[in-house]
DNA sequence: CATAATGTTTAAGA
DNA sequence: GTCTTAAACATTAT
């Protein structure tokens, strides 16, 4: 499930590798990963790898030859960092071999993500449109990004180009604590729910983090543990209920989050 | 068998 | 042109 918190996680993941040095890189997927052997052992074989970046959800392992590989992880993508010598898991699509006896594997279920050779991360991030992370920015700025648009707040919370990193499930966890209901019109909040908004947005992710991005370890009165209709609100007496929100499945308390 | 699933891109509508 | 919404994409699990 990568959304922030998960792609974080992989990043720390990319971070054992780093000062490593590539030195074979196995494509098990042709059609799904956008790099040819030839590029493969012409710009990575044979680089280090300096650092692991990550933006909202995209991720970047940035080599000594001024370029990086960029990844994406869709909707069932993950990376994983173990020995060499263990088998690659189950979708693995692209594996790294590094000199120091542990590999990086690419994995993913479907084709919906990528991993491509990218160059200078700056400009990728112009061309994706890529909005600000949601973590590095300040209350100010993340709400004026958000009034900027005109939709549901839970549209405006999935928009990339505004905030990076907030995925669907995110959105509803940050939404329950914040105790709004998914469907008010971002013209409709007032200042102190959009103070609520950023102080949640922050709680969330960074406790998701800490936790690993595992919600079976996620705090009892959080949504994600038990997202499903019909349950208990951990927080009111009210019953989980699912809608649809610009297409995508949402679960709420409509007892807790009042529609306006 | 039909449906929904954590994602982004596109095409269409206002 | 600009902004917003809905459909399309690929594959698996229920």
């Amino acid at each position: 499930m990568p959304e922030l918190p998960d792609v974080e996680i992989y990043r720390k993941e990319a971070g054992k590798a780093r000062d490593a040095t590539i030195d074979e890189v196995k494509i098990t997927d042709k059609e799904f990963i956008d790099i040819t052997p030839q590029v493969a052992g012409k710009s990575i074989k044979g680089t280090k790898i300096t650092n692991a970046a990550r933006r909202g959800k995209y991720l970047w392992l940035e080599l000594d030859h001024q370029h990086s590989v960029v990844m994406h992880f869709g909707m069932t993508g993950l990376l994983q960092y173990t020995p060499t010598k263990e088998e690659a898991p189950e979708y693995t699509k692209c594996s790294f071999v590094l000199d120091n006896k542990h590999s990086l594997h690419y994995i993913s279920k479907r084709k919906l993500g990528f991993l491509k050779l990218s160059g200078d991360i700056g400009s990728f991030i112009q061309e994706q449109d890529l909005g600000p992370d949601a973590l590095e920015l300040k209350e100010e700025e993340f709400i004026d990004r958000l009034k900027k648009k005109r939709s549901m707040i839970k549209t405006a919370l999935n928009d990339q180009s505004l905030i990076a990193g907030i995925g669907n499930i995110y959105a509803d966890e940050i939404l329950y604590q914040a105790g709004i209901h998914p469907k008010t019109g971002t013209g409709d909040l007032t200042e102190k729910e959009f103070k609520e908004l950023y102080k949640q947005n922050k709680k969330v992710l960074e406790t998701a983090i800490e936790k690993e991005a595992d919600v079976s370890r996620f705090p009892e009165d959080y949504l994600l543990p038990h997202r499903e209709e019909g349950t208990d609100c951990s927080k009111c007496s009210g019953k989980i209920k699912k809608i649809k929100v610009g297409g995508r499945g949402t679960y709420y308390c409509p007892s807790c989050q009042k529609k306006k």
